[in-house]
DNA sequence: TTCTATTTGGTAAATTTTACACAATAAAGT
DNA sequence: ACTTTATTGTGTAAAATTTACCAAATAGAA
């Protein structure tokens, strides 16, 4: 928090560079060692995390602007985002629990709950998905950590930010069935059993280790490279990867996936 | 526009009941022999079309406010209403294409291009279905008509309104066919050809005659009566309704129709 | 009674999904 | 060099679902 000079002037004069009453948070997706993982924001002034979020410049699409904020806390930009859902209930901020007196104080303004930030505000819901092992959370302006937890490991989040992470998995189980893109959170080379693990994990469902592959294959989704992976003590796997033609056709069309 | 005092006041004081910088659109569908229809509000000044939408009260939920919205247009409540995407590109309104000018003239309002009104807008995109014989369109506050119009015949619209007209579309083509919600566009009672044809024109593509009937069958989802229709010189066809403990497991749980 | 247009039961063929047996193989231990 | 262990991956048969379409039923008009 050394750059206490840029927030002040984001709290005082940020309305005219952002539209207020409109903010965007989003919920980013990594896949590890058959875990779906989440980023979650850290703040010791509020005593518990949310989503990482942030708000529309006036320049901005709502696309650009969700790009922005999930670089701001991976370094990567071009994620694959979504947006799933805009909340808007009165009271999904509760306001009354919030100590103003102690933000201004630490913030070193006079009257933060006269800013612009402080008011009725609808949020866009925006998901990502990426490759875990490329990402390394960064802390933003405002928060004061960043780091990845297991799906089944959050702690209670602040706001409404409990719903909109059900509500963004929800969204991420039904497009998995449709659209493959479990390719964004594998490496650009994986085994069968991975990317079949990927699946079972993220749909919480048992899916037919030769059957489920062995469609992926049939509908040429993936290829089979001239490699293998050593895994130690057993028969070395081949590595796939996607086929870049047919994987983006799939995107756009969709094609059922078991 | 007789109520010119209602909408002075709401220029002018609106922002201190609703929340500026973000509204509502909403494609109302209905469906009526073979085509399916769309609700459009029509405004003399502006010299064009475009889909009902209005403003955010600070007490309402977003669900709560599409739902006034749309019972404005329709005098119904509770319709199916699904909120699709939320569009905020910074110039999916043109202010430079309006005239503000003939605008305050018409309005007796002296700047009216200072009203909080006038500044980037964000609008959540809401569907909703309806039996269109149940509608009698009425014009708003600010509208000069509303109407229906075939969806394969509706003019070039204002703003993003094209746009927000095809994504909706999409969203509730795929949707359909997951869940059944041709019931919401169909009277109570109906035959086999008639949701039939439902199915037809909006998914736009041909479905097998038999077969199609059968599944909803077959599923449960519909029920046989013990009533005809005479449809003139040919066989009477058997009404059939929804089964509604069957119906409103599939909305929620979703089954694959065809 | 016959004709026309439409509804509907039934069934066979084609396709897709599901289940599972077993052969292949990499490396470590004996 | 052979055995053991754990995992990969080919093949195939059974089950379920989807698709195609024949032919009978039927209401009113000619």
């Amino acid at each position: 928090m050394e750059t206490t000079n840029e927030l002040q002037d984001f709290i005082i004069n940020g309305y005219k560079h952002y539209i207020p009453h409109i903010s965007i948070d989003a919920a980013i997706f990594g896949y590890h060692d058959h875990q779906l993982k989440i980023l979650l924001s850290g703040f010791k002034s509020l005593g518990g995390y949310c989503l990482p979020g942030g708000y529309i410049k006036r320049t901005e699409t709502l696309d650009e602007a969700a790009n922005r904020i999930v670089a701001e806390r991976t370094s990567l930009t071009d994620l694959y985002l979504q947006q799933y859902k805009t909340f808007g209930d009165p009271d999904r901020i509760k306001w009354n629990e919030l100590d103003f007196e102690k933000f201004s104080e630490k913030l070193g303004i006079p009257y933060f709950k006269d800013s612009w930030l402080i008011d009725q505000t609808i949020s866009v819901g925006y998901y990502a998905l990426t490759d875990f092992s490329l990402v390394t959370p960064k802390a933003g302006l405002m928060s004061d950590s960043c780091d990845w937890f297991n799906i089944d490991e959050i702690p209670p989040l602040l706001y409404d930010h409990d719903q909109m992470v059900k509500d963004a998995l929800h969204t991420l189980r039904v497009q998995l069935y449709y659209y493959p893109i479990a390719e964004k959170l594998l490496p650009a080379k994986f085994t069968l059993t991975e990317i079949h693990a990927v699946y079972e994990t993220l749909l919480g469902k048992k899916l037919d280790i030769r059957n489920f592959p062995k469609k992926l294959v049939f509908l040429g989704l993936i290829k089979k490279l001239n490699e293998k992976r050593n895994i130690g003590p057993h028969r070395a796997p081949f590595l796939y990867k996607f086929d870049l033609k047919k994987y983006t056709k799939a995107l756009e069309t969709g094609t059922t996936l078991t």
